[in-house]
RNA sequence: GGUGGUAUAGCCAAGCGGUAAGGCGAUGGUCUGCAAAACCGUUAUCACGGGUUCGAUUCCCGUUACCACCUCCA
């Protein structure tokens, strides 16, 4: 049984789907003014593994997203650069696609950008109006926050304590449009020569959260299984989405609310605003091991904070080594026919635990644990010299597909084009080698390693890996 | 100030009423020409103070520290 943590509620639910077997899920997407960062990244990569493991259990899941094509920071950012908002959001989705790639994100089955949806958007925040939600002010159109009930219920806050907050930031002239501090913007007026949209209620463009509401209820229905994205989004975005949305179809929004925790760097958020944060858009190029950073981002709890250093993004390679070390022994190992029951059973006791432990709020430390367990059984499997054929495939087939549902792939190919002094020197050492001359065999295991790559030696010959 | 979260070995991190999974590192051993890999072993009393209980890391109360949200942010 599978049980999810809902932000809110705050407790661990068993999962029903709406429709079984079918499951409808939403995750914010980025405003592309820029690259993504590794904070970015980890919240793709949380959503992408939970998405990965409901089709592992064998769900059919329909994943929307968008992407935040219109709103101050792009505008800024066009006017900086003397371009159209459409050239900036461009690019930067270009990149995104680019930089999810390698680390084995999955597209969403649908993605559209907020400006593909204007007059949806229009129509939807008519129908507020209409409703007695939302109300004109000044060609801008405002969201009656007290209106709605349980407003607040995902930051587990009353409506005095946002108020404070709310009347404290907002200078005369916002607080002069709205009814009520509280209230926020569904469509803001634009008088500027910038990206901008006609409406019923003059030219402006979206407020930040109408978007997602919009495509969440144009893609996937007015109540959807699963929203999910970073615990920063949970007020105000995702409140204010539960609230236009509730208003505009009258039914629950959203049956679980999951959201990620983030990722530190020096126990400090990293963020666009601090400015220490790292994209992944020069991580890539810089680290030639993709699937390391996805290990890192996806082997810790999706709730919990990752604090990202060089050090930590190591010692996820060096874990993950282990595992494509023992899959790449087993894979060369040399088979005989046949099939060891004992050895079947215990691969299957590993894969239940896998199970058992996903089905807990995605509990990776002890979905891992299973996958470690498995490793040790193929290396002890190795070792034993005994291997039989049906074993060895139905281990290495289930270290493959656990570690595939946290999106790692291509364990054992790792290979690497050499450079063609690197041959030469590995075909002399292997001659080397074969007339046992030790000196000259280390001799040229020195060259190497001062040329950047590191060989060592298994019973299937010589291994090499850069450094 | 309000709200939510976290505090477990050198590090990362599970467990959450019956004397602590897993990984990294360190260390001893086996194997190997050496090294690597691998395998076997060693490596913690769970922030602090009370309370409940036969028994608490696990429940309750309090304290402390750190993080986040309350403004754009995954």
């Amino acid at each position: 049984m599978l049980k999810v943590f809902n932000t809110a509620t705050l407790k661990k639910e068993e999962f029903k789907p709406i429709v079984p077997g079918k499951i409808t899920m939403y995750v914010c997407g980025p405003t592309v003014y820029n690259y993504i960062h590794v904070g970015n990244a980890r919240s793709s990569i949380a959503f992408d593994t939970i998405r990965r493991y409901l089709l592992y259990r064998g769900y059919d899941v329909n994943f929307v997203s968008n992407f935040t094509d219109v709103d101050d920071k792009i505008i800024n950012r066009a006017q900086e650069e003397g371009v159209s908002e459409n050239a900036i959001a461009s690019k930067y989705i270009k990149a995104f696609y680019e930089d999810t790639k390698p680390l084995n994100i999955i597209p969403a089955t649908t993605r559209t950008r907020a400006t593909e949806v204007i007059p949806d958007i229009i129509e939807f925040v008519s129908d507020l109006i209409d409703k007695g939600y939302a109300y004109e002010s000044q060609g801008g159109v405002y969201f009656r926050v007290r209106k709605a009930g349980n407003y607040g219920l995902l930051a587990h806050e009353n409506l005095e304590d946002l108020e404070v907050g709310a009347s404290g930031r907002l200078d005369d002239g916002a607080l002069a449009l709205k009814e009520d501090p509280l209230d926020f913007a569904l469509w803001k007026n634009e008088p500027r020569q910038v990206i901008k949209w006609d409406s019923p209620w003059g030219q402006g463009r979206p407020g930040w959260h109408i978007e997602c509401s919009v495509m969440s209820t144009k893609y996937l229905g007015y109540t959807i299984d699963i929203h999910g994205g970073g615990i920063d989004l949970a007020f105000p975005h995702h409140t204010d989405e539960m609230a236009q949305s509730e208003a505009h179809t009258g039914k629950q929004f959203v049956h679980y609310w999951l959201h990620n925790g983030f990722v530190n760097v020096n126990n400090e958020k990293m963020s666009k605003s601090l400015g220490n944060f790292t994209t992944v858009h020069e991580l890539l190029s810089s680290y030639d091991d993709p699937m390391a950073i996805r290990f890192l981002m996806t082997a810790t709890h999706y709730r919990r904070p990752i604090n990202y250093s060089s050090s930590e993004l190591e010692r996820a390679r060096v874990e993950l080594d282990r595992i494509r070390t023992a899959y790449r022994r087993l894979k060369n190992a040399d088979f005989k026919i046949g099939d060891d029951p004992q050895i079947d059973q215990l691969v299957s006791k590993q894969t239940a635990a896998f199970v058992e432990a996903m089905d807990d709020d995605f509990n990776v430390a002890n979905a891992l644990a299973a996958i470690f367990e498995l490793v040790r059984l193929a290396n002890s499997y190795v070792d034993s010299g005994d291997v039989k054929d049906k074993s060895a495939q139905e281990i290495l087939r289930q270290i493959a597909e656990l570690i595939g549902v946290f999106g790692i792939s291509g364990l054992e190919t790792k290979k690497e084009s050499l450079p063609k002094k690197i041959e030469l020197l590995l075909k002399k050492r292997e001659t080397a080698r074969i007339n046992k001359n030790w000196q000259q065999s280390d001799q040229l295991r020195d060259e190497i390693f001062s040329l950047g790559y590191k060989v060592s030696d298994s019973s299937n010959g010589q291994q090499v890996r850069k450094i």
